[in-house]
RNA sequence: GGGGCCGUGGUGUAGUCCGGUUAACACGCCGGCCUGUCAAGCCGGAGAUCGCGGGUUCAAGUCCCGUCGGCCCCGCCA
């Protein structure tokens, strides 16, 4: 290439006409007249229109030749637009650039799709052909976004005293909790690395170590299924602070999400953020992660139903479940068929049936109107504060059941009703978690957020008698019905933690093994110490007005855990096996 | 481990329920015409045997079985 570029693709404006420029980018349209041929020159800052006139033979000649994705260069004068025809949907829509050079750097195979935003391609093709995918406009703005969201979170953290610490990428396994992505070790072979879960153990370490605030930007590791806002590597905005209590965490969050806000969405958010013990949002909402954007809280009719005919209701609450429901307003015009696909959705998350009662002029238009009698109606309609045309759906199941059900219906009338409102954001906190709860499976209880967490200690006396009632020193961050954040304040002596091993059923041989370091660490002059650690992807998504984590990672993989593009996971030479011990057995 | 939806030219879809002569449409691509367009326009053309394998049938894109892949969800994700 002859010269260098002088400007890129977004930055001239009519102030530079008559200069001489070197743009530099992608053919991203060619307009060819006949005559005159036009060509919109692409790069990550903006398209400039170039024009190449016949009059100029060499350079039309090569024009002529240019196709979708060519890579090109071009030097040539920047004019005015005639009067006109000015492109206002362009930044550079008032001037072009008259071409005198042009040269092809690179031609380019027709795309298997066009690079334009708004066109309907299978994610499919997008993943495998990721470097055309992200040429697109609104990937390019994804990761810029993102990009943005890392330079914040790092300029507060360190505006704050934070010290940036890397942990190591090999550790050691810790079967508790997710399923570990595992390394062999070449040097001891029959032995593994595990890729982390989270920088947990490590961080902790870094507050005995005395870096008494400590922040990381961190890929983890999950070998758990995926989902729509889950991949088995994703990056966490891991954060630790020593000599502190839940609120000074809380406290730094919210700083940090309003710093946030203000620099990528130039949106004003009031702190504090509200707070809501788990057990509220459970009752209300009907999940650990609410999306406050819009109300539609469960109402509870149990002690009205109590006393009626209806015998579903009758032996759920002799059971000591709970009856609860939903409103939806204007729902009484649903049709048999939504109802039924509303009960097919219900019977998912573990309900046995879906309970529709459709509201009239002046009274419930239902069958069900014969097992309540006139005031009890009256009653259960004006709890749910219903009007003539509305609907209400009940579920009677056991308490907890029910409201995860209900939780689960809520976010989904909400979507297909229109209720969540456009561009709001509603944090809150989500606390008082239960320390532990109970798995059936491995008869045993297991931490609820993870073995490290604290309890309160006014609750610390019910350990023994009532474990299941001890609440956490835990917290989440919840935007939008996403948890964004969590964390908790940590337990730093070696006597409580020994009782939580205990309360786990890991034994003190056990707990040596898997965190004898951590432990014996504890016993050399640990700080009280708590941090949290954010979703980034998650953020990002939410951020960049997203549905799914893939649509801000620039190389994710699918739903299951392939990557299209380079073809991961694979299988490899024998050699390398060899080297380190392995024999595949065949499945 | 389980449930649901999907797979048809380069791309997105129609056709599949009710099997039957040349698989349709739009965009893209190629060529021609055209000197001010910006989703340029007009005319013409090429291009798919229907994800893959097997089966049923005189006949399969269409029915059946299996398999691969994508998306959403349950379980799982301390």
């Amino acid at each position: 290439m002859k010269s260098k570029r002088t400007h890129t693709c977004g930055a001239l404006r009519k102030e530079h006409a008559g200069q001489s420029v070197v743009l530099m980018g992608w053919v991203d349209r060619r307009r060819d007249h006949g005559g005159v041929i036009f060509i919109d020159l692409r790069d990550r800052y903006g398209k400039t229109q170039i024009v190449f006139n016949p009059e100029n033979e060499a350079v039309y000649q090569t024009a002529k030749t240019l196709r979708g994705e060519f890579v090109i260069a071009v030097k040539g004068q920047v004019a005015i637009r005639p009067e006109g025809m000015a492109n206002e949907a362009l930044a550079t829509g008032e001037i072009e650039v008259i071409a005198d050079e042009c040269e092809v750097l690179n031609p380019a195979k027709t795309p298997p799709f066009e690079i334009i935003d708004n066109i309907e391609v299978s994610e499919e093709l997008r993943l495998k052909y990721r470097y055309l995918d992200l040429r697109r406009p609104s990937m390019q703005s994804n990761l810029l976004l993102r990009h943005r969201l890392y330079q914040v979170v790092r300029r507060y953290f360190d505006e704050n005293g934070f010290v940036e610490v890397e942990t190591p990428m090999l550790m050691k396994s810790t079967p508790e909790g997710a399923r570990d992505y595992l390394v062999p070790s070449r040097l001891h072979k029959g032995k593994f690395y595990a890729l982390p879960q989270s920088p947990q153990t490590y961080k902790q370490i870094l507050m005995v170590a005395g870096f008494d605030r400590y922040f990381q930007i961190v890929k983890c590791f999950r070998d758990e299924d995926l989902r729509a806002d889950r991949q088995p590597e994703f990056t966490q905005i891991d954060v630790e602070m020593s000599f502190v209590d839940a609120d000074d965490v809380l406290s730094m969050v919210e700083g940090l999400m309003q710093r946030v806000m203000k620099d990528i969405k130039s949106v004003d958010i009031d702190t504090p953020f509200p707070r809501l013990s788990y057990e509220e949002a459970m009752e209300k909402y009907g999940s650990d992660k609410p999306d406050l954007r819009f109300g539609a809280q469960l109402v509870d009719i149990s002690d009205f139903v109590r006393a009626s005919e209806f015998r579903v209701f009758r032996e759920v609450l002799e059971n000591h479940g709970a009856v609860k429901g939903l409103r939806v307003p204007g729902g009484a015009k649903y049709s048999r068929k939504r109802i039924d696909e509303l009960t097919e959705f219900v019977k998912e998350f573990g309900a046995k049936g879906l309970v529709a009662i459709k509201i009239g002029e002046a009274d419930w238009d239902s069958g069900l109107a014969k097992f309540f009698d006139e005031g009890l109606r009256r009653k259960i309609t004006s709890a749910f504060g219903a009007e003539a045309g509305d609907l209400l759906l009940i579920i009677a199941d056991e308490r907890e059941r029910t409201n995860v059900v209900l939780g689960n219906l809520r976010n989904r009338l909400a979507r297909e009703e229109n209720w969540i409102p456009e561009g709001q954001y509603h944090f809150s906190w989500v606390v008082d978690f239960p320390l532990l709860e109970y798995d059936e499976e491995e008869q045993r209880y297991v931490a609820r957020h993870h073995p490290f967490t604290s309890p309160m200690e006014e609750d610390v006396h019910l350990m023994d008698s009532a474990p299941e009632k001890v609440r956490a020193k835990a917290y989440d961050l919840v935007l939008n019905g996403y948890e964004i954040a969590g964390g908790s304040i940590r337990i730093h002596k070696r006597e409580l933690q020994n009782k939580m091993f205990s309360l786990l059923k890991i034994s003190p041989e056990e707990a040596e093994r898997k965190f004898g370091f951590l432990l014996e660490a504890f016993e050399y002059g640990a700080p009280p110490h708590g941090g949290i650690a954010f979703g980034f992807d998650r953020l990002a998504m939410i951020l960049a007005g997203r549905q799914s984590i893939r649509d801000v990672i620039a190389f994710p993989k699918t739903n299951s855990a392939l990557s299209l593009m380079d073809g991961a996971p694979s299988e490899v030479d024998e050699r390398q096996l060899q080297e380190l011990g392995i024999k595949i057995i065949d499945p």
